[in-house]
DNA sequence: AACTTCATCAACCGCCTTACT
DNA sequence: GAGTAAGGCGGTTGATGAAGT
């Protein structure tokens, strides 16, 4: 079935927006709120669409909006956001109050890239940060019973995200090699559309509980985590996770072994569950 | 001064998700 | 549960002005 076009085309203007048609958007909203933005072009008297009008209010028109350059300070936050999140402009917009989605999509691609680039040159991190889940998730069928490991640390390889996965067998881990072990029953799941499982009774990650996981990640002190362990293995039953894993795994993989292993002690505490630590 | 290249950013497009019937 | 409409999101485009030649 084709889907029909969210708006009618014809007749409608296109392009920048003039100052009249911003004064009209801005007066209706006032008056009328935007419950409906198909409607509203049509009520307000605007040859527009309703998703130009939706994007020319969220992005331009609403009083709440900063404007104006980015500080450093919300640089960095951008960044370290960016680096937990990903490309999730929504979620990072929505820690940075009066900045859009799609002016920290910008800044991203037309600054923070090359100063990124610039402080660390040729780091592939910088390139691609996401993990590929699509090629773990072909990797992980291959080999059901397999252990998902981060190797490039320790092997010096390096595929096109800067990372290497690998399935290996238990009898394959030593503890030089190891800096993040994910295992689970990955036979009837499906990675690439990141449906995983944790506990039935796992609390819900939302933007909170990360946060949470991650500031807590930086305070813990030596007591809350054993400084000197080296090779532990967190033991994850998967069930239900969604979008979860991902900054989760991201987090991990882009730290140092003892961070990464800090961040899931800190996750598995802060969920209200013993963290199951083993040598291997 | 004329032309080209580069940087910026508002706006669009198409896909996905959610809500409703 | 299926179909549809609308909202929301991320990737991309293109107009514009600045900088370089």
């Amino acid at each position: 079935m084709v889907r029909a076009p969210c708006c009618e085309k014809t007749g409608l203007k296109k392009g920048p927006w003039t100052p009249e048609e911003d004064q009209i958007l801005i007066s209706y909203i006032q008056q009328y709120g935007h419950s409906n933005w198909r409607a509203l072009p049509k009520q307000a008297g605007l040859l527009r669409c309703g998703k130009s009008c939706r994007l020319r209010w969220i992005n331009y028109l609403r009083p709440d909006i900063k404007r104006g350059n980015f500080t450093r300070e919300e640089e960095d936050t951008i960044i370290q956001l960016h680096e937990m999140l990903g490309s999730r402009w929504s979620a990072i917009a929505a820690r940075l109050p009066g900045r859009t989605d799609n002016e920290i999509k910008n800044v991203w691609h037309t600054h923070l890239k090359k100063r990124l680039l610039k402080q660390n040159p040729g780091d592939p991190k910088i390139k691609r940060r996401s993990i590929d889940m699509s090629r773990v998730d072909k990797q992980l069928k291959t080999e059901p019973d397999a252990k998902l490991v981060n190797l490039s640390n320790h092997t010096g390889s390096e595929s096109s995200d800067g990372l290497e996965y690998r399935p290996i067998s238990p009898q394959q881990c030593s503890s030089s090699e190891i800096s993040s072990v994910i295992t689970g029953d990955y036979a009837n799941n499906n990675m690439s559309s990141m449906k995983l499982e944790l506990w039935d009774d796992f609390p819900e990650m939302d933007e909170n509980f990360w946060s949470e996981v991650l500031s807590s990640d930086q305070s813990t002190s030596a007591s809350d985590f054993p400084a000197t362990a080296e090779a532990v293995q967190f033991h994850i039953p998967f069930s239900t996770l969604e979008n979860a894993m991902e900054p989760a795994a991201q987090y991990a993989c882009n730290s140092s072994m003892h961070d990464s292993m800090e961040f899931w002690y800190n996750l598995f505490t802060r969920a209200g569950k013993s963290p199951e630590l083993s040598e291997i």
